[in-house]
DNA sequence: TTGTACGCGTTATCAC
DNA sequence: GTGATAACGCGTACAA
């Protein structure tokens, strides 16, 4: 019925009495055409209602212009706000982005990835922490990861020890009696543990009595709650009087801990001061603004895929050559003062 | 070099002396084969390390199995989430998704879905509201919407209405002298109004002594303090010693209401009751844990899918019979009772 | 149960 | 500047 077939280059040829060769070329070299005939093509198009197919492309010139991004959640705004950002350099770069949620299931992932492979993507962003690099880079397509163990692969990584030492910086300044750095155990292999390494580089330069307490928080706010609360409790008797300065890993669970000390006093005492990390937006709607370092989503998601643009560039050469080492490229985090330490 | 072709059923054809087609029919049919060979192709597979090519397979039968996105963006919770639920319904139904962000402009969005079609997408979630549902209906393909103007589409919205009741009736029963609804000004045709609507249909009702103030709030948090602090202070001289029930347009903005409240008198004030919407993330990490209407987003985000897949199917048999009319799902909300109306 | 031949809608190569 | 023809890799009548 009205279900008429897709106007192909066929038809349009038939019509403008052109070779489909013309007709491709209307659309990948123009110029090639004198204006006379472009413009009979032009408008052919629009007589017959043209709609482009760029499936049978992909399939006669292999560029899927598609890249494939496995991202553990978007349950937090790091990780939202990261999809967002790569999301939005389709208006520079012009790949198209197919999005799997991994949820940190390992076989699932390797799955999604597959799937990934087979509708030919060009490069593979991953924000996922459950296979390896060494896997990934054995992928043979061009892969960039984000924030995660990326020893064989290329990768953008917000600087975490410069991070650490920003904050621990502050806290310093703050003349505290005692540091503390309240964390999950981290491996070295992942950038985030430079935030303890920035911490501790910190205190033993200058000094200062510091402890860390690693503890696993939960992921429900309640739980979150319990842990701190019992974290809070024992600092409360421990340090005693002292002025306390808390690194805390991010800002949702700086905000916890803030939110215990009002209860509890009504206003943030005069002897603690709070720096958490990641700058989301909980960090300026909490009660008292949160100090925190602030990690810079939108450049770390350009670097990526502009990273990942270069290395699809040399696959289409003839002889692509391959990096000799991994890319890791760096991005400075930012420290935001806000009331939590300047009270 | 390393850099051999893909292989293809022919090289699996060739390697097994079977023909293309029974390659294919491994895949698509493999009951039709014996065991027996089912077995030999499998081990030919794995021997020359065959990857599928999807590509090649849509070009041939037109199932690209790939779904569009066009989201305005994912800087709130409620965006984000709706994502995150929307991509994780492709362990139940295998669609792949291809995400947009509209930033609520209009031509660029336009153009997405351009860009969408000529990957021939088999449907369209929508969460944006720049292109009107009578554009949308004229693509041609399956068409399903998210709490926007949906006239002419499938939609799936919350219960709006309901909520606007839900969250005025729990403020009614707080014997509240006056109820004061705060929101921006709404297109009855957007889902949203209802909440207006289920705010004055329950004062009428009730014979309640009610009022709506119309503002646009902003978007950075500092514009929101101030246009809430200008309100507070109206209603703070207006309304002197009444029992105040606000019901507030979402969330971060109960939140801000309530910290403006807390900074001024250190706690919330026993005439003040508030109830935001959405449920998001800062209804339960404000200081005092706010009361919200939540919207289901994961069964918002199923249905949606579910939607479109049965429209989807449909355009797959012979003679597709397409809709008379529009089909609009509609989901309840959930009343979450918390302190900010519970003190 | 298996094979032959052709179609899907483009791009690439080589002619003219 | 333009055209004929062969890929690209898989699905599917139809035939055997």
């Amino acid at each position: 019925m009205s279900q008429k077939k897709n106007i192909t280059f066929d038809d349009i040829a038939k019509y403008t009495n052109f070779s489909k060769t013309t007709i491709s070329r209307y659309f990948n070299n123009p110029d090639s055409l004198t204006l006379k005939n472009q413009e009979i093509i032009a408008k052919a198009l629009e007589d017959l209602n043209y709609k482009e197919n760029k499936v049978a492309r992909i399939l006669a010139n292999g560029k899927t212009e598609f890249i494939g991004i496995i991202i553990p959640t978007l349950h937090n705004h790091y990780h939202s706000e990261m999809l967002n950002q790569i999301l939005l350099t389709y208006k520079q770069f012009g790949y198209k982005f197919l999005v799997f949620i991994g949820n940190g299931e390992e076989e699932t992932e390797r799955q999604y990835i597959k799937e990934l492979l087979a509708y030919k993507i060009e490069g593979l962003i991953n924000l996922s922490f459950t296979i390896s690099s060494k896997e990934l880079a054995d992928l043979q397509i061009p892969v960039v990861t984000i924030e995660r163990e990326d020893k064989y692969v290329c990768s953008v990584n917000t600087d975490n020890y410069m991070g650490g030492i920003q904050a621990t910086s502050l806290l310093a300044k703050h003349n505290c009696d005692i540091l503390i750095h309240i964390n999950t155990h981290t491996s070295p292999d992942i950038p985030s543990y430079g935030r303890i390494k920035g911490f501790l580089d910190i205190c033993k330069e200058k000094q200062l009595n510091h402890r860390i307490i690693y503890k696993v928080l939960g992921d429900s706010y309640e739980l979150m709650q319990k842990n701190l609360g019992e974290i809070l409790n024992e600092l409360e008797i421990e340090y005693a009087g002292l002025r306390k300065g808390i690194f805390i890993s991010n800002d949702t669970h700086a905000n916890v801990l803030l939110n215990l000390l009002i209860k509890k006093y009504g206003k943030l005492p005069d002897d603690y001061f709070i720096v958490g990390f990641d700058n989301s937006p909980i960090s300026r709607e909490a009660v008292i603004p949160i100090s925190t370092v602030g990690q810079q989503i939108d450049k770390i998601a350009f670097e990526a895929v502009s990273l990942l643009v270069e290395q699809m560039n040399e696959q289409k050469k003839r002889k692509p050559i391959p990096l000799k080492e991994p890319i890791h490229k760096v991005i400075t985090p930012l420290l935001i003062r806000r009331e939590t330490t300047e009270h």
